[in-house]
DNA sequence: CGATTTCTTTGACCGAGGTCAATTCAAGGG
DNA sequence: CCCTTGAATTGACCTCGGTCAAAGAAATCG
């Protein structure tokens, strides 16, 4: 059945795991890591639209993704969601829900992935000790919201065309990051929820990867999408801004 | 001049301030607010215009608002700005700046106001013991990101009225949080900073003004709103969304 | 206090992108 | 293997909001 999380055969903790360099609790020491164990479930297995969290639920864990990619949403009362944003190995989901106990937002895999669960619901307080940690924490939140800044950036400019190959240029970079291939890039989402991220509607997705094939910048096969031309893509992304 | 910070003359502290319910660090008793005395500078003026810091600066305070009002922003190669956010007593501002050091955005005071910087640039590690306040950070931190995601929302709804109509309402939710009257607002900000944040241009701003003046959901002058049909104002802001 | 600057409002025009609708393509299930 | 279903593409049309321009209202400064 889908939807369904197994927990991993024999998985041991965090050795092994390739995202320690990136992880907020692998970049430590074993030792370190140890003191963390009873708060840590690691390489928890989710199929394709497996949801992490809902808005309104309590707030139990903080994720971490190992592999795969999630997206995060908003849903409004009449219904209409708007994707916050998508998430790779090493990003931390969930922080929405520190603030009162409540996930304000939702979460789910975007195709089969793993992501380690980390116990803060109760007691926060007791992470004393474990101030290395914090510090982490601090810095894992620090750069979730340096990333929804910069999606703030892309939904400000109002050049559809702009809009997309700043996502695509974050998108390389994000890829390079992980040490993956950047002219190859497999998208994940659809282009509905690429659209709502962009503040867009799907049609205009659509047509803009299909002229931006046209024009020899990408090769478009679906959700596959190579660049051909990253020096135009560049170009495109950093064209005069609407007076706005 | 302009642009100069005075230091206070005999503030104590934080006996006295009015933002101790809301404060990051004013939420405990006195006794642990004094281990934070050597880290925190209390009640810097600050007037309109003078800037927190800047992008690329190096991050050396994290800053509560006391009084006032900031807004942070983005600035973009082809010079163009991106307003990311406006700042109320309570909130927490140059967060980017501990993910590696340096900070992504800039801040300024859009009037005469007053903030507390707290030390945390280095060895945020010796915040040991200090647990209480980690959580409390922590908290801040979360809050800023729903906030953020308020405003992503924002952003995704396409109808400029929708957009206004939303702002305003997120606006007073603010205001009566701190106290104040939420049907006389008064905006501290220009209409180029607040198109700037809605993502349109200040033009079609003035304009919204003057239709929901002309249909008698607002009375406006300037930047003194009065809100004259709250329940208008809230089918505005839910309106069905652009299917997207 | 008059002069200059900055902020805001208003109008006329028009194009990017949203709407509606039909078709094609790919994948999964019985 | 075909059939169903959902995802993606493409086209025709039209509106919302951006562009350009000018004038009025406040605020600032010498």
């Amino acid at each position: 059945m889908r939807h369904a999380i197994h927990n991993p055969p024999g998985e041991a903790g965090c050795s092994g795991c390739e995202q320690q360099p990136r992880c907020l609790a692998g970049r430590f020491d074993e030792a370190r890591r140890e003191q963390l164990v009873s708060r840590l479930r690691t390489g928890i297995r989710c199929l394709p639209r497996y949801p992490l969290f809902h808005a309104g639920d309590r707030f139990r864990y903080l994720y971490i993704v190992q592999s795969g990619s999630f997206k995060s949403w908003r849903l409004e009362r009449n219904g209409d969601q708007q994707v916050l944003g998508f998430h790779l190995p090493g990003d931390v989901l969930g922080i929405d829900g520190i603030r009162n106990g409540t996930h304000t937002s939702a979460a789910q895999a975007l195709q089969s992935s793993r992501v380690c669960a980390l116990s803060l619901a109760r007691n926060p307080e007791s992470l004393d000790g474990l101030s290395w940690f914090n510090a982490g924490l601090l810095k894992a939140m620090s750069r979730a919201s340096s990333q929804d800044q910069e999606h703030l950036v892309i939904m400000g400019r109002r050049q559809a065309t702009q809009r997309l190959a700043m996502f695509l240029r974050r998108l390389r970079r994000q890829y390079r990051r992980l040490g993956w291939p950047d002219d190859e890039l497999t998208l994940t989402m659809s282009r509905a929820d690429l659209a709502s991220f962009l503040g867009l509607v799907l049609e205009t997705v659509s047509r803009l990867f299909s002229q931006l094939h046209e024009s020899q910048v990408l090769e478009v096969r679906r959700r596959r999408v190579t660049v051909l031309d990253p020096e135009r893509l560049r170009q495109l992304s950093e064209a005069e801004a609407v007076s706005g």
